[in-house]
DNA sequence: CCGTGGTAATTGACGTGTCAATTATGTGCA
DNA sequence: TGCACATAATTGACACGTCAATTACCACGG
């Protein structure tokens, strides 16, 4: 006899509505910020964790790691940023290879008039539509579903490209 | 006295801990999707539909209704999938304006490639990453953010561009 | 018949994300 | 010294998504 290694349709059917509604909020989220202060998600997390940063200035690859975005996507964004005049990218005295990025003063502007919609929108379409036991529950599934996917990505590793297993840890 | 509109730390990291998570899932199913059957998640609803369709072809704007898409990012799509052969445009007899969505066999044999793999991807990543309670609070879960999110569209509806409220339903 | 307004679908511009090169620099060891 | 290798960051090509036009056609009231 064979494992049953397929979801059942009503774990499908959950799959789904989970995965949906998090896009669907996730959009949502986005479009507002875009919409009230002109910035996209991605800025904002940038803008953030520069705000937060002593002298309000970053290696490039600090700021990638602090963020967990890939060093390319970074510089592409950055890019974009750079245009509009929300930060600056300058050289880097301790290793010429590097750049320091700078939080400009409209960058620092536009975080802060972003920064109070953005968590009152966080507050109205999240935490205040959940019950409190609701709200603890989404932090376990996301503990829970973070530890599958370290995980997998450790044996990942392991085995690079070969067949993948049924995930079943134990 | 003023109430209280903005998350408290703990809100917030679970916030931050339940979309990152969702978002890190999206993207290691779409990464599997891709690498084992050179799907993309999108050309996988398509072709999902259009395989459950009868006769295996869709009206334009009945296939974007059905998988909830807007249609300029479905003929956006639908250009693409043309090109690798995956599906075909007809022209609709009754309605001179309107395509015809046909599934092409290398769109059918590519599904039927990637449902399996991928359905066990969806297994071992969410449903066998969850308690049995843990699955159930997703599903709770997904069912009040989503109804959260009508509501709120419902009032933006109402009062095009106006002030949004503070989310507070009662 | 004709024009006005609505609907089907596409297009172009642009921001965003990934992958695979590429450039330039640092580091360590023979 | 000099060369192999790692690392910092960028670039180019391309897939994807959204928004605002645009094109082509339907439908209906005069």
């Amino acid at each position: 006899m064979t494992k049953r290694t397929l979801p059942t349709t009503d774990e499908l059917r959950i799959w789904r509505d989970f995965i949906e509604t998090a896009d669907a909020l996730r959009a949502e989220l986005a479009s507002r910020l875009q919409s009230e202060t002109s910035l996209s998600p991605g800025d904002y997390v940038v803008l953030l964790a520069l705000s937060e940063a002593p002298d309000r200035r970053m290696r490039s690859s600090e700021l990638a790691a602090g963020i967990g975005w890939e060093r390319s996507r970074l510089s592409h964004h950055l890019g974009r940023m750079e245009k509009r005049g929300l930060i600056r990218r300058e050289e880097c005295a301790s290793d010429n290879r590097g750049a320091e990025i700078v939080l400009a003063e409209a960058g620092a502007t536009a975080f802060h008039g972003a920064t109070v919609p953005h968590l009152r929108a966080v507050r109205e379409l999240f935490v205040a539509a959940l019950t409190p036991e609701q709200l603890a529950a989404a932090g376990e599934l996301a503990a829970a579903l973070r530890h599958r996917l370290e995980v997998v990505a450790e044996l990942g590793e392991q085995f690079e490209g070969e067949e993948r297993g049924t995930g079943r840890v134990h």
